[in-house]
DNA sequence: CCCTTTTTTGCAACTGATTTTCAGCTTCAA
DNA sequence: TTGAAGCTGAAAATCAGTTGCAAAAAAGGG
């Protein structure tokens, strides 16, 4: 079978101090301060590969800093600031949350295991070209989309 | 420039009385009685084209049947009951909310006005078979996808 | 029709995720 | 060092959706 084009690895992140000097830029540029409890949720995005709910990263931070003690709300409003400043991303799951993952990767999709709920990364660019035709076709200007496939993940086929 | 194949129009429906037994026979298979409010939600979904949030359905059936009593609750079992029997599909916002339609067409997938909320349908065979081949490559046996495009129409964008 | 059983309904209370409020605490430029 | 501007945690509020329950409506014989 031929093999997909541009399935990403988990590729190396930029380096934590680059990430973490571009998040301080932002944030003086913004009128906005920066915080420990603002540069604890960035590393810990930076140190975790993969997708995580605010309250698992509510509990990562507790267990792993025990002694700041950091409000969900806090993790909720930093989420959101890093997402509107395109350093993470998320995708969502209905009435269930969202995810997040910093977002320093190439555009990719997701593929979701509705077992287990693993999360896999793809792209392709045939997929992306597509869309633009249609959006092209039905005259709307693109801003962004979501591509999610539900399914069943190797392993939790075999333990059934 | 070629036109896309399969851009779906808003197709007519089957005929009211048609769906209205198929409803009927349904609840007398699984033991469930047919109701006033089951009905009027049925009709309503029928009579206006478009997606709508349970919110909205509420509304309209509270101003177009002021006699009728339905709770909102009633309305999200109902549409719940003809997502489960594929009567009505749904598409979420993530956590705002979902939109239900009549799911009495074919597969198709969206794309939204992120101005006016403007939601149109398209389907895309080529799509639907990299989303298959994706899937298998990586394992997975796929249940269910979702592609959604974000944009703005035509009419907003000349309403700037 | 009438009765009986079974299912539904509206309402209100309840979720669980996310947001807001607010008084006290930090940050940081001057 | 200081004060204004921003942040924070905690708790209350919100929001979509769900659930428990007593009363009400349907279905299926008599």
């Amino acid at each position: 079978m031929k093999k997909l084009n541009n399935i990403l690895q988990n590729d190396p992140l930029i380096p934590y101090e680059t990430l973490l000097e571009q998040f301080k830029q932002l944030l003086r540029n913004n009128n906005l301060k920066f915080t420990k409890q603002r540069e604890v949720i960035l590393s810990t995005l930076y140190n975790h590969e993969g997708h995580f709910t605010p309250e698992e990263i509510y509990q990562i931070i507790k267990s792993e800093n025990p002694d700041l003690n950091t409000g969900i709300a806090t993790i909720y409003r930093t989420l959101s600031l890093l997402e509107n400043a395109n350093i993470a991303t998320s995708i969502s799951f209905g009435t269930q949350g969202k995810k997040y993952e910093l977002g320093v990767k190439a555009h990719h999709d997701h593929i979701i295991c509705t077992k287990c709920g693993k999360i896999l990364e793809f792209f392709d660019e045939s997929i992306e070209k597509k869309q633009e035709k249609i959006a092209k076709s039905l005259g709307f200007k693109i801003e962004d989309h979501i591509m999610k496939i539900f399914g069943i993940c190797p392993e939790c086929q075999e333990t059934n």
